[in-house]
RNA sequence: GCCCCCGUUGUGUAGCGGCCUAGCACGCCUGCCUCUCACGCAGGUAGCGCCGGUUCGAAUCCGGUCGGGGGUACCA
């Protein structure tokens, strides 16, 4: 038996780094065993789906790169892939649920449901099976008050046990259980009905989501055999309840937390290979004594049996150090190429980029590359190279400290007076100049002497390396930014 | 309340009865390197929730207990 999974998405709000590792897992299970991935919107709920929120999602998977085999823009043997364009699908599993006595209908409200548990006393909240067999008169005389029945499964008696993927043996009691509803009284399918429907549909073989789902498993389990017996489903999957991504303290990583965006960390210059390492650790981990390691070498060993149940925090400065790591791993050229898209949103670069530029950039890269964690810090460390002079300006801060005192002042000027000799202006020669006229002349520190400087003419503490920055910039905007640095 | 899940350093994990005086990584702290930053290198810090039991021997098995989380919808 080929393996078949999905991932089920509701279209609403932004993408969460949870649904991420769901996807993630998911995906990595299916490649590992060679199986199918299927991509399916559970955009059921049409108060809260927006058009949006998908274009968001599949946002998001292009730049992950997790490939989907059949779903959305690329189609397949069991669209479509939305389940608001799957009425008549589930119209049908309904009147056939409702023929055959698993289902059956309920003209209790809400209200009625909560007061009769009430003063049953019942330790079990829920649904009670009041209508469970209901009789023809009462049927009459509810539609004649003008009730509007919904369905409710029967759930049966004793109890459901699986052998969870992730947690091992998992059992309920039924009488746990209530009979749930399947459909609203207007008819609309609900997720309890939709989401099973649509995975025996689709030959879904093992279904591996989050553990909030844990508790609906034993409706789900009871519905299953249901639809096997109206031929509707051909097997039940097997399933594996993945642990929760936890923020701050002991919550659950809510929407309201900004790290639970999984957009936002390419908006943060992440990696999607960082971040996906990253998220693969939340509850799995390949070897004993690594954790850094390509999505291939995942593919490879991923087993669901080997995921850990508990719930993991999410540690941002764990996920920026693997991200670092990864950022290593690559060329020079690559980081080069991938930041690009960086220095043009943070206007340190044209679109497109002058021939002018992309030789600057090409030649300054190999002195940033090996520095920066994320992407974007390439803006932040380039960004005195490309600027237009008169748009160029020290940060307040360091040049309060650095270049406004007198020391800074008579630092600039030796440098100046130095710099202006320097016959070629290259990065060898910008060394031997300035630690001659600062350092062996003036005795200063280096990092005192070069502190200066690097301020006049990056306009920041923090920067590429000096000498070499310096003989980027070229002798006219090297000297004239210390030229103007001079008060 | 009731049901279910979870419990190894601050965080993520390795561990599946002796190899554990508990390994790795992040974090944090010390140094080294050094023109800033980052990298890199050397070292340090801190943990099996608790109580019983099984066993020659338990982080590993069993029971209980405590703690945390989730569910208990005509949400998903």
């Amino acid at each position: 038996m080929t393996v078949r999974v999905r991932m089920a998405p509701s279209p609403t709000g932004s993408p969460h780094v949870g649904l991420v590792r769901t996807a993630l897992f998911n995906w990595a299970f299916a490649r590992h065993h060679g199986g199918t991935f299927v991509f399916r919107i559970e955009d059921t709920d049409k108060e809260r789906s927006t058009q949006e929120s998908y274009d968001s999602i599949i946002d998001l998977m292009r730049w992950l790169a997790l490939d989907w085999d059949e779903g959305p823009e690329v189609g397949g043997p069991h669209a479509p892939y939305f389940q608001s364009e799957r009425s008549e699908v589930y119209a049908d599993a309904l009147a056939r649920l409702r023929e055959s006595r698993f289902a059956y209908d309920c003209y209790c409200t809400t209200d009625e449901v909560a007061a009769r548990r009430l003063e049953s006393g019942s330790k079990v909240m829920g649904y009670d099976g009041f209508c469970r067999d209901l009789t023809d008169d009462q049927v009459a005389a509810f539609i004649a008050e003008g009730r509007r029945p919904i369905a409710r499964f029967r759930m049966p008696d004793g109890s459901i046990t699986w052998d969870d993927l992730v947690r091992g043996e998992v059992t309920f009691e039924t009488q746990y259980v209530p009979d749930f509803a399947l459909c609203r009284a207007n008819g609309d399918p609900l997720y309890t009905l939709v989401n099973p429907v649509d995975d025996a549909l689709m030959e879904i073989t093992h279904v591996l989501r989050g553990e909030d789902l844990l508790s609906s498993t034993p409706r789900q389990l009871a519905l299953y055999e249901a639809l096997k017996e109206l031929g509707i489903a051909k097997l039940t999957p097997e399933f594996g309840h993945l642990p929760y991504v936890m923020g701050e303290g002991n919550k659950k990583l809510s929407k309201r937390d900004p790290e639970a965006h999984a957009l936002a960390y390419r908006d943060q210059g992440f990696l999607p290979e960082g971040l996906l390492n990253y998220l693969a650790l939340l509850g799995w981990s390949i070897a004993a004594d690594r954790d850094v390691f390509s999505l291939e070498e995942m593919v490879e060993k991923f087993d669901i049996k080997d995921v850990n149940p508990n719930p993991a925090r999410f540690d941002i400065k764990k996920a920026e150090a693997i991200n670092a790591s990864h950022m290593r791993l690559l060329s020079t050229d690559e980081i080069t190429h991938r930041a690009l898209p960086y220095l043009k949103r943070d206007g340190v670069l044209t679109d497109p980029v002058s021939p002018a530029d992309q030789q600057l950039l090409e030649l300054a890269m190999p002195f940033v590359a090996e520095r920066i964690n994320k992407l974007t810090e390439a803006s932040r460390m380039l960004g005195f190279l490309f600027v237009a002079e008169q748009d160029f300006a020290l940060d307040e801060a360091d040049r309060a400290k650095l270049v406004d005192t007198d020391e800074g002042q008579a630092v600039l000027r030796a440098a100046y007076d130095a710099l202006a000799r320097v016959e070629p202006w290259s990065a060898a020669r910008i060394s031997d100049a300035l630690t001659a006229a600062l350092v062996e002349e003036m005795g200063l520190k280096p990092r005192v002497a070069f502190g200066a400087v690097r301020v006049a003419v990056t306009g920041k503490r923090i920067s590429p390396p000096l000498f070499e920055s310096l003989e980027l910039l070229g002798r006219d905007r090297g000297l004239g930014r210390l030229q103007s640095a001079l008060s």
